[in-house]
DNA sequence: CTGGGGATGGGGCCC
DNA sequence: TGGGCCCCATCCCCA
């Protein structure tokens, strides 16, 4: 059951990158090294043992921004937009020196921050709403996120970055935006998470967990109306409509109510809203 | 045909 | 960056 959303919409300018995929998998610090070789040159002479050049580190808007805008990236990637104005290619943390010793080394790094804020935010083709830390707004979709992360994940998974490379799977034709995407897809394939008892293979572990109830027969998850368990917390909340007297789902021609969307679904397939 | 349970896939969010 | 959990959606099967 694939979700299409998570595949790159168009098909142009195809360009596997097996390469890529291989030499970051083989390699989960790629993304991190780059950042900290940058962040220990200001915090000189003790990079592995000062807090802010850990903080720069651990920072997810640096890495992230980093990442994507290639300025610490050793293979940059192909940008289809000149820079920003006034921001050129350089980020705001290359050109602030911090020292451990700094007593202002703390205010001079959140201001820092900031300033990657307003980069990330430009560069990528971010809208905030309001306040930055609050509201993080997608310009293609307008979905809105609490955090910067959220919008991030979002965009990765769901909307296209203005420059980015797409990644194919090498064992289906799909293409991806993002590496993460394309790493999770391919778990489909893989399917490395195995069941011991049975054999059966699942793309994720929490999967896995879900089935190894179906051998043992473990249902933790009891209706507060009946004596009915159930394995999956999504059955038990389909099971409750059962108990509900409002069905959620109506019919818009005959105002028939159903439990479950698939029942409406098939209601209407089944003609009674030929023109719906 | 309908209602409901079982099983599974995948995104969002938090840590 | 990945794992865990939650939620939603969907398909299959059976009474």
């Amino acid at each position: 059951m694939p979700r299409s959303f998570l595949v790159k919409k168009h098909l142009s300018h195809k360009k596997p990158n097996y390469g890529t995929l291989d030499a970051h998998s083989g390699d989960p610090h790629t993304h991190v090294i780059p950042v900290l070789s940058s962040c220990s040159s200001l915090t000189s002479p003790s990079p592995d043992e000062s807090p802010i050049s850990r903080s720069c580190l651990l920072n997810p808007a640096v890495r992230l921004v980093s990442s994507i805008c290639g300025v610490f990236e050793p293979q940059p990637l192909h940008h289809s937009r000149p820079p920003i104005e006034g921001h050129a290619n350089t980020l705001p943390v290359t050109q602030s020196p911090l020292r451990a010793s700094d007593p202002a080394a703390p205010q001079r790094l959140y201001n820092d921050r900031a300033l990657v804020s307003d980069v990330k935010v430009s560069l990528l083709g971010f809208a905030s709403k309001g306040n930055i830390q609050e509201h993080f707004e997608c310009f293609d979709c307008h979905k809105t996120y609490f955090t910067f992360s959220g919008l991030a994940k979002h965009r990765q998974l769901q909307c296209e970055w203005p420059c980015q490379k797409y990644f194919s799977c090498k064992y289906c034709d799909k293409e991806y935006v993002s590496l993460g995407a394309l790493k999770m897809h391919i778990r489909t394939h893989t399917l490395p998470c195995v069941c011991k008892l049975c054999g059966k293979a699942f793309s994720r572990p929490w999967l896995l967990q879900g089935h190894i109830r179906t051998h043992t027969g473990e249902k933790p998850f009891s209706c507060p109306h009946c004596s009915r368990a159930f394995a999956d917390r999504s059955n038990l909340r389909a099971h409750l409509q059962t108990h509900s007297d409002v069905k959620k789902y109506q019919c818009r021609c005959c105002s028939k109510t159903f439990s479950r969307i698939s029942l409406l679904s098939k209601h209407e397939e089944a003609g009674c809203c030929p023109t719906s």
